[in-house]
DNA sequence: AGATTACTTGACTCCATAGTCAAGAAATGT
DNA sequence: ACATTTCTTGACTATGGAGTCAAGTAATCT
């Protein structure tokens, strides 16, 4: 409950140190373990004691804020991206599932971005919004074409993902190759009935 | 660490008492609200102390496994059972997955159990064990009668079940409805190739 | 260099749950 | 009805993580 740092004009020296190592260490740990990592190991890695942590973000919600973006923004901007590249409405539904899939299986901190683990904030609502809300249109461009069946919803989608986020978390050991394999079962339930590959 | 019971020739009257009071409390705590309720839950809804439960049963797991059986084991003889009495291989293989799933949404303890959210405990084995290997064979039948996917693999389908499980637990809000639509969704996926409903 | 102010620390509180145990209560045997 | 034995209790310890704060340390200003 000290500073958040908007107030002040210029933080000391060894202020400004320990808020980037802070950061940095922020980003490692939890781009491997997840956001839910206490945060004891993030000051460890950061050299710093938990209290500097709390002094200068103010709470473990404003830490996370402060990392949220490098370590989630950017994947989810690049998958958007390579799927505007396709033609195809079907491939294109496709394709940014099988992506979002896939991030969730190779970054534990995007994966509880993704599935709301932790205190709401800002930052992260936006983040799921938009993705939320592209997923939809393509959802509903598939099912125009009638490539998608179309009783599956907007809500489902959601769906889609908050499960696979819990399912990761709960099936740690298989093998990104299995993993893959089994995302495809799941895109095959999807499409519109009789439909070749 | 007193007496787990069976040494003891007879018990007091009030610990008989306690041990049927306890025991049914836990079917009715656990069966609401999963197996990881706390004890003092259990206590409380038996009328009686933590420190009873410790000493009637020794710990957790043993009260876990004095209650599973009536908890789980007599649903899963009923899927067996029902679905034993079908014929088509397809339809024997989905109404087993359907049931269990099913299972899975209308008792939190079974989910437990089927998903090993617990202290191992050769009773709980045992029952996980005996519906795969019953699954795995319907798995085998309906394979070899074309109407399933020949890469769908045992170990799939104990993921299919562990996932759902996770599934359930991550995503609570979801009506029967809505849960039931979109397992259908899952069953489609696993479907060999061009086949109507 | 000394005074001032900003910053850091780690020991502390709080919460929730598992599990334990000495002391008191209650059933049983005669 | 009392001695004996069994049983129950609730306060206690332990664990692990969030968040706090008084006291000590170090940068900065003059």
């Amino acid at each position: 409950m000290t500073h958040p740092r908007p107030p002040q004009p210029r933080l000391r020296a060894d202020a400004r140190r320990n808020v980037e190592g802070i950061r940095q260490a922020a980003l490692d740990v939890f781009r491997t373990s997840g956001l839910t990592t206490p945060l004891d190991e993030v000051a460890k890695a950061a050299g710093v004691s938990k209290g500097t942590i709390y002094h200068r973000f103010g709470s473990r919600r404003a830490l996370i804020d402060a990392v949220v973006d490098d370590l989630v923004a950017e994947r989810l901007r690049d998958i958007i991206e390579a799927v505007e590249a396709l033609d195809d409405p079907l491939a294109r539904f496709e394709d940014y599932l099988l992506r979002m899939w896939l991030l969730q299986y190779d970054e534990p901190a995007a994966n509880d971005v993704l599935t709301r683990v932790l205190p709401d904030s800002v930052q992260l609502t936006t983040l799921c919004d938009k993705a939320n809300r592209f997923g939809r249109r393509l959802l509903e461009e598939a099912q125009a074409a009638g490539a998608i069946r179309p009783d599956l919803t907007p809500a489902d989608l959601t769906y889609l993902i908050l499960e696979r986020g819990a399912a990761l978390r709960a099936c740690a050991g298989q093998s990104r190759a299995d993993y893959a394999r089994r995302l495809d079962f799941l895109l095959h339930g999807l499409r519109s009935w009789p439909r070749p590959a």
